[in-house]
RNA sequence: GCCCGGAUGGCGAAAUUGGUAGACGCAAGGGACUUAAAAUCCCUCGGUGGCAACACCGUGUCGGUUCGAGUCCGACUCCGGGCACCA
C-alpha cells in the first residue's frame, strides 16, 4: 500500500464508490429494524458554516454506526428555504429571492457532498418547492374546516416610515432597523393555529420521548400549566357608568385579602373608556402603544401606570380598589387584567411603591410573624394572617377555602391555565408559502378547494423595504368579481414542522404522506442546535399530532431521541475605529503572540503587522467576523480531518472552540494511523490467533483492544460522547506503537495476529467518524466488502480478564499508597495488605483505626482518629 | 425580568452510579534524526517545597452533608441559550 496518507485521492475514490453503488439510498424493508437519523436541515444562507459541519458530522457518525449495527438506516437532507434573509439579500443585491436561494442550495449541496455525508440524496427537497408547500396549504384548509385555525386581532411591530411589519429581530432599541423610526404596536387580524387545544397532550407526551431533561423542562415551563382561580371584580363607579365585571386569574388566591389595587392593559375597554375626556390618560395610552412586542422587552421595561378613576370591588370583602392602567399588562395574554398583591409579589410591590399604593401583609414569614415589607415583597408560601376567617390556613387549605367561598358566592371558580398561546402563523412577507384563503365581496373568508391548490408563489418579483410585495401584485391577489386572495404567507416554522415526515415519501405527487411515513417514523435520533429547544420542537410536535389526528401518521411524537449540540465558537479580534465603532478581523488574518508558557499576550494583523485587540471567544458570526470557513479547512486537510477534529474537540452538547492547531493534531493522528497500518502490512501476514498461546505483552495488547471496543461502542452508541471514543482509539493506537517499539518488533505469527486485531479495531471504530480513510484502509487490510457494511466489532469478555488489580489506599480520604492484589482476593486479605503498606503504616502509626472501608476493585479507605 | 444550561492545568477536555482529579489531544520546553529546515520519533509538563522518598495546596466563590465531594444540598458570582415575527 501507499505509505503516505493522501486524503484528496482517498476521499475522491471513496465518494465515487458510494455514489456508483448508491450505498446510501434507503429502501423500506419491513424485515429489518429501521433507523431514521435526522439532522436539522439548513437554511441556505450562502455557504456552510462550522455549526452545520458539526451538526451533520454528528448525524453522519450515528448513521454509519447504526448501519454497521445492521439497521436499515435513512439519513435525508433538504433545505429550509423560505425566510427573511432571502428578502434582505433581494433588497441589497437586486436579485430575486428564488434565484438567490436556489443558487445557495447548489453551492451548499456541493459542500455537503465534499464532506462525504451518507445522505440519501434522492429524497432531497427545498421547502420553497411548490411540490412541498402545496401539501402544507392543503393541510391548512383541512385544519380550517375542522376549526383548528382561526383569525384574531394580534399585535405586531409596525414601522411607520417603511410602512411595514417588523420581526422582533428587526426592532433595535424600540426602533426599526432600517428606518430608525420608533416602532409602534399595531393591531391587525392574523391567522392562528389552535396549539392550545393540544397543550395538555404536548405536556403529557414529553414523558414518552428520550430527550435531554433540560429540554423537556424548558418545554414544560413554556406550556406552563397552572392551577388557579379566575374571579370577577365588579366595577362600581360612583358616576353611574356600567361596566362588565373585571375578570382576573391568579395562582395565588391565598393572597386575595392582600389585593390593594387592580391593573388593566392599555387596550382594555375600561382604559379606553376612562381615556375619553382625560387627556393625560389618553396620552399615556398613546405612550403604551410604542415599543416592541417581545416578552424580554416587556419584562425589562420600566413599569408605568396611571389611575383610570374606575373603582373595582373586592369579591370577598367589598373593599373598593383603584383600577390602574399598566404598561406591563397585555390585552392578548389572559384576560387583560390582573389583581395586584404588593405585599407578596415583587413586581406589584415596586409598582405600589412607585405610585403610593397600600402594601399589606397577609402571609406570615417563617417565624409566623408579619413579614417586613419595607424593602420588598415576601413571595414565599406561608400561613395566612390579616385574612379574617382564613387566618391560620396554609397555602393549600387557603387555596381550597377561598376558591370554595368565591364559588359559593358565584364570584369565581378554580381554573387550569396554560401559559402557552395559540400559534400565529401569518406573516406579511413575500418569501413564504401563500396562505390558501380567499375573501369575498361580502367579507366572506373561504379556504381554497383542492383544485385551486397549490397557490404558487410568483418567482420573478422585485422586493423593496416597504410593505408586502404580494399586496402590490394585483395579478396575484385579485381574483375578480370582488374576490381577493390572502397575501400573507406562512411562518417558516410551518415548513420545518413536518419536513421530517415528507422525507419518507418526498416523491409522492398524489398525497402529503403515504404508508412509507409509518415505516420510518418516528425519527429515531434528531440532532440540532439547543436554540431550537422550544419553538421549533414544540411546533413540530404539535404538527405531528395534527397529522396523526387526520390519519396521516400513526405515531404520537415525531422525534424519539434528541441530541442538542452546542455552538461553535472562536476567538475574536478588533480595532476601535475613529468614530468609536469596532472593526472586526478574521482569526485567519491575525497572528497571536504567546509567552513562554503558551499564554496569548498580544495579537497582530498579518497584513500590516500592527496590533489588534483580543475580543474574547464568541459564537462564530458574521457580525464578529470570527467565522472559520469549513471549505478552506477541507481544501487544506481533507474532510476526514475536519470531521475528526469536530468530533474530538468537545462532547456534542458543549460549545466547541475552533483551534487551527487542534485541526493539525487531528490530521497528524490520521497520518500516524495510516502509517501504522502500512507498517503492519509490511511486517508480514499474521497467523491464526490462538488466545491460549499469547505472551504477556500480546495478552496486554489484546486486552487493550477489547477494552477499547467496549468503551468506543458504549461512547458512540449509548452516550454519544464521540470525543472519548476517539481518545480511546488513540490510546489503542499508542499501545500498538509501543507494542512494536518496546516489544522488539514482534513479527511472530501470534504477535502479528494480535496486532492485526488491534489495527482492524481502530479502522472499524473510526469508520463512522473518518469514513474515507477507513474505507481505503479496510480495503488495504484485504476486505472485499466495504467498511460501511462491515459489522461493528463486539468485545470479547474473556480478553478483559486480569489476574491481579491495583487498588489505591487512602487514610482519612487522602491517597497514601497503591497495592497490587489478586483479582479474586477477599476483603480481609485486601484490608490486611492495605494496612501493611509502608506509607499507610506511617500515617496510621500511633493512631486508632476506627474503620476500614473497602470498595471492591477500587480502593480502601482507612479511617483513623 | 422570567425559564434552561455552563464554569476543572497555559488551552480543548477526561473522570459514566459519591471512590486514584487532569485520560486523550493542543501549546510549550528539552533531546534524536538532518548540512539545514520541514516532517517524524523520544522525554518533561497543575502549583509550592524537596536531591529524592514524599508533603502541602488545587475542579468559579462561600457554607453544608459524608469515611470520602469536580460529582449531592444551600447561598452567590460570572458566562451562554431561549423568551412566541431570526432560523
Amino acid at each position: 500500500m501507499d505509505a503516505q496518507y493522501k486524503p484528496f485521492d482517498i476521499e475522491r475514490d471513496a465518494q465515487q464508490f458510494w455514489d456508483q453503488h448508491q450505498c446510501f439510498k434507503a429502501v423500506e424493508d419491513a424485515s429489518r429494524e429501521k433507523f431514521y437519523c435526522l439532522s436539522m436541515f439548513p437554511y441556505p444562507s450562502g455557504k456552510l458554516h462550522m455549526g452545520h459541519v458539526r451538526n451533520y458530522t454528528i448525524g453522519d457518525v450515528v448513521s454509519r454506526f447504526q448501519r454497521m449495527q445492521g439497521r436499515n438506516v435513512m439519513q435525508p437532507m433538504g433545505w429550509d428555504a423560505f425566510g427573511m434573509p432571502a428578502e434582505n439579500a433581494a433588497i441589497q443585491n437586486r436579485v430575486p429571492p428564488a434565484k438567490w436561494t436556489y443558487d445557495n442550495i447548489d453551492y451548499m449541496r456541493r459542500q455537503l457532498k465534499a464532506l462525504g455525508f451518507a445522505y440519501d440524496w434522492s429524497r432531497e427537497f427545498a421547502t420553497c418547492d411548490s411540490d412541498y408547500y402545496r401539501w402544507e396549504q392543503w393541510f391548512f384548509t383541512k385544519l380550517l374546516e375542522k376549526g383548528l385555525v382561526y383569525k384574531k386581532m394580534s399585535t405586531v411591530n409596525w414601522d411607520p416610515v417603511d410602512q411595514t411589519v417588523l420581526a422582533n429581530e428587526q426592532v433595535i432599541d424600540g426602533c426599526g432597523w432600517r428606518s430608525g423610526a420608533p416602532v409602534e404596536r399595531k393591531e391587525i387580524p392574523l391567522w392562528f393555529l389552535k396549539i392550545t387545544d393540544y397543550a395538555e397532550e404536548l405536556l403529557a407526551d414529553l414523558d414518552k420521548v428520550e430527550w435531554p431533561e433540560q429540554v423537556k423542562t424548558m418545554q414544560r415551563n413554556w406550556i406552563g400549566k397552572s392551577r388557579g382561580v379566575e374571579m370577577a371584580f365588579d366595577i362600581a363607579d360612583h358616576n353611574g357608568d356600567a361596566f362588565e365585571p373585571l375578570r382576573v386569574y391568579t395562582t395565588r388566591p391565598d393572597t386575595l385579602l392582600g389585593v390593594t389595587y387592580v391593573a388593566v392593559a392599555a387596550g382594555h375597554p375600561l382604559a379606553k373608556a376612562a381615556a375619553e375626556g382625560n387627556a393625560e390618560l389618553a396620552a399615556f395610552l398613546e405612550e403604551c402603544s410604542h415599543g416592541g412586542t417581545s416578552e424580554a422587552e416587556l419584562a425589562t421595561m420600566e413599569k408605568k401606570g396611571m389611575p383610570t378613576g374606575h373603582v373595582a370591588v373586592h369579591p370577598l370583602t367589598g373593599r373598593e380598589l383603584p383600577v390602574f392602567v399598566a404598561n406591563f399588562v397585555l390585552m392578548e395574554y389572559g384576560t387583560g387584567a390582573v389583581m395586584a398583591v404588593p405585599g407578596h409579589d415583587q413586581r406589584d410591590w415596586e409598582f405600589a411603591s412607585k405610585y403610593g399604593l397600600p402594601i399589606e401583609a397577609v402571609i406570615a414569614d417563617e417565624s409566623g410573624q408579619a413579614p417586613d415589607l419595607s424593602v420588598g415583597a415576601h413571595d414565599d408560601y406561608g400561613i395566612l394572617i390579616n385574612s379574617g376567617e382564613f387566618d391560620g390556613l396554609d397555602f393549600q387549605a387557603a387555596f381550597d377555602a377561598i376558591a370554595a367561598k368565591l364559588e359559593s358566592l358565584g364570584r369565581g371558580e378554580v381554573k387550569t391555565n396554560f401559559r402557552l398561546r395559540d400559534w400565529g402563523v401569518a406573516r406579511q412577507r413575500y418569501w413564504g408559502a401563500p396562505i390558501p384563503v380567499k375573501y369575498g365581496p361580502e367579507g366572506q373568508t373561504v379556504p381554497l378547494t383542492d383544485d385551486e391548490l397549490p397557490v404558487a408563489l410568483p418567482m420573478e418579483v422585485t422586493v423593496d423595504a416597504s410593505g408586502s410585495p404580494l399586496k402590490k401584485m394585483p395579478e396575484f391577489s385579485d381574483l375578480g368579481d370582488g374576490w381577493v386572495r390572502e397575501t400573507d404567507t406562512f411562518d417558516t416554522f410551518m415548513e420545518s414542522s413536518w419536513y421530517y415526515a415528507r422525507f419518507c415519501c418526498a416523491d409522492n405527487p398524489e398525497a402529503m404522506l403515504d404508508e412509507r411515513a409509518n415505516y420510518w417514523l418516528p425519527v429515531d435520533l434528531y440532532i440540532g442546535g439547543i436554540e431550537h429547544a422550544i419553538l421549533h420542537l414544540l411546533y413540530a410536535r404539535f404538527f405531528h399530532k395534527l397529522m396523526r389526528d387526520f390519519g396521516l401518521v400513526d405515531s404520537d411524537e415525531p422525534f424519539q431521541q434528541l441530541l442538542t449540540q452546542g455552538m461553535v465558537i472562536a476567538e475574536t479580534f478588533y480595532r476601535t475605529t475613529e468614530n468609536g465603532g469596532k472593526e472586526w478581523f478574521n482569526p485567519a488574518d491575525v497572528e497571536v503572540r504567546r509567552d513562554d508558557k503558551g499564554r496569548p499576550i498580544s495579537a497582530v494583523l498579518i497584513a500590516d503587522g500592527q496590533p489588534v485587540e483580543m475580543g474574547g471567544i464568541e459564537k462564530m458570526s458574521k457580525s464578529k467576523n470570527n467565522g472559520v470557513d469549513p471549505q478552506s479547512m477541507i481544501d487544506r486537510f481533507g474532510a476526514d480531518t475536519v470531521r475528526l477534529f469536530m468530533m474530538f474537540a468537545a462532547p456534542p452538547e458543549q460549545s466547541l472552540e475552533w483551534s487551527d492547531s487542534g485541526v493539525e493534531g487531528a490530521n497528524r493522528f490520521l497520518k500516524r494511523l495510516w502509517r501504522l497500518v502500512s507498517e503492519h502490512l509490511d511486517a508480514g501476514s499474521p497467523g491464526t490467533l490462538d488466545v491460549n498461546a499469547l505472551t504477556d505483552a500480546q495478552r496486554e495488547l489484546r486486552r487493550k483492544t477489547h477494552e477499547t471496543i467496549r468503551k468506543a461502542s458504549d461512547d458512540i452508541g449509548r452516550r454519544t460522547t464521540f470525543n472519548t471514543a476517539i481518545a480511546a482509539v488513540m490510546e489503542l493506537s499508542n499501545a500498538l506503537s509501543r507494542f512494536h517499539n518496546d516489544g522488539g518488533d514482534d513479527a511472530s505469527s501470534q504477535g502479528l495476529a494480535v496486532a492485526r486485531e488491534a489495527v482492524e479495531a481502530c479502522v472499524l471504530l473510526l469508520a463512522p467518524i473518518t469514513p474515507h480513510a477507513c474505507h481505503a484502509l479496510w480495503r488495504e487490510l484485504g476486505h472485499d466488502e466495504p467498511v460501511i457494511d462491515a459489522a461493528w466489532p463486539v468485545h470479547d469478555e474473556s480478553a478483559l480478564a486480569r489476574d491481579s488489580i491495583e487498588l489505591v489506599v487512602q487514610v482519612n480520604g487522602k491517597l497514601r499508597a497503591r497495592i497490587e492484589v489478586a483479582a479474586d482476593a477477599d476483603k480481609a486479605a485486601v484490608e490486611a495488605r492495605a494496612l501493611a503498606a509502608e506509607n499507610v503504616q506511617r500515617h496510621t502509626e500511633g493512631k486508632t483505626i476506627r474503620k476500614v472501608i473497602v470498595v471492591p476493585g477500587k480502593l480502601v479507605n482507612v479511617v483513623v482518629g
